[in-house]
DNA sequence: AAACACTATTCCGTAATACGAAACATGGAG
DNA sequence: CTCCATGTTTCGTATTACGGAATAGTGTTT
């Protein structure tokens, strides 16, 4: 409307488009004419043309309209094009310049965050991490508190009850209670630390990639042994590593940790 | 053009939008205008009117465009309206732990089924289906026809007058009375083979989800590779499945396969 | 059973809208 | 620095989408 160089009938075809979507039992021409403040008669032509596409359906008996499943078809088109790799490339590197440290990228499945890509250092990188395709359980990662800090509640503690929960080091938090309020400072502080309680001697910090809802899958690491991450190192790796995640976020069409 | 009752302008943009849905990483204007022989000011300004509504996003840098995460959006509340997948969640996950292979729901859509949920087993499950969104016609997979042998005759008829029937494989029915005799058998049995008919090597065996009058529009599947999909194997499987089966159908208020 | 009320669908004259040629930026290569 | 290629903006035009009104189709009331 306000906006300039738009074209009229997909702007209201779009419009149509999504009350259907969000419409659990699909609408009725009057119903959507009167939603849109739309002609009848232009509620009907839009549609029809959607309907030959297949992104909207009518149900031949009562005239109602639904939704059509070609679009979520072309939601797994993309979803099967989204390279997170291939996109978080770039400044993945530039923050391996930046801070000199090996920098993971991990991906979240099933109870676990999987390494997916890695970025070396130049100095004596710690090798221990490394391996590409390497899982660990959400839990006790820097990673996997950065992308379950975005994730509910209800699907945290889900997680927990399934989750087989065990000391990894003498810093893993074992207690749910404990988990939450750590989860609280992460989503406070817009990173993760992972102090040890993964690995003994191997400290990190994480921040996740949210997607367009603001909810993550992915996450980006710079570890480095306990020697060279003091608070204050950590302070200092706090903005290149957000910057990056914010990055890679828009390059994969999500929402950004800061605005 | 040969259509109808079809908007110039949201078949193109359509057009365009599939392209670009299709594409690994993006599209220029000019590839999309050399692409559908659309004049590049028009590509432009259909795009900036999808830009300006998240459908399309463009690299400011470089000016390419790829499909924005709002067609993900809808894509997902048309997955939540669709509450057969929540209901089939917990029966289909029992089947798959059960069977240990991989478990599709699909539904029904004009001449089509289209996969809408997936369940991958822990061994190596077979990667080439499970697309979400994937469409199939009806006629050559084992859940289509597990759904219309819930069909009376006649529509069958029909719609395998409208299809376009070819063979996919060469173990595809592609004589209508064959098809019927097939049908019978389902009918008989209370579940349908796919033997090959859709994709060489597959072997899968599926059963419908009738609604209160008895007619499908859902149906589950259980797939193997051939080498674990023996005869006796498939009569394994036939009690986990219309088990299952039956919880859907009851939790959606429909009747049984069986008593 | 007939008339009614309501909604979807089709028709068609009109002018607003989307179109596309061409001019104008922009940026990369030689 | 110039040229070439590609994206962006402008603007006059007629094609296209618009919407009022007529029609068909459904279910409901008296």
């Amino acid at each position: 409307m306000a906006e300039s160089s738009s074209v009229q009938s997909l702007d209201r075809a779009f419009d149509l488009l999504e009350l259907l979507c969000k419409s659990r039992n699909g609408m009725t021409i009057g119903g959507l004419s009167a939603e849109t403040g739309l002609h009848k008669s232009t509620v009907h032509r839009l549609l029809s043309s959607m309907c030959t596409r297949g992104y909207v359906q009518r149900d031949a008996a009562t005239s109602i309209y639904r939704a059509g499943m070609r679009l979520c078809e072309l939601s797994s088109y993309i979803m099967d094009n989204l390279d997170v790799v291939e996109r978080a490339r770039l400044p993945m590197e530039r923050l391996g310049r930046e801070t000199d440290e090996t920098v993971h990228l991990v991906m979240q499945e099933e109870r676990d965050i999987v390494y997916i890509h890695k970025v070396e250092s130049g100095r004596g990188a710690i090798r221990m991490f490394s391996r590409i395709g390497m899982r660990r359980p959400l839990y006790c990662t820097g990673v996997g508190k950065a992308i379950l800090a975005t994730w509910p509640d209800s699907e945290v503690h889900t997680l927990w009850q399934e989750s087989d929960v065990k000391p990894w080091t003498a810093h893993t938090i074992v207690s749910e209670d404990a988990f939450f309020h750590e989860l609280e400072r992460v989503r406070r502080l817009g990173y993760a630390l992972d102090d040890e309680e993964n690995e003994l001697g191997v400290r990190c910090i994480a921040a996740a990639i949210p997607d367009y809802r603001g909810r993550a899958s992915y996450a980006v690491s710079v570890s480095a042994p306990i020697s060279r991450m003091s608070d204050e190192r950590i302070a200092s790796l706090r903005g290149p590593l957000l910057t990056a995640c914010d990055e890679i976020a828009v390059a994969l069409g999500g929402s950004m940790n800061r605005g």
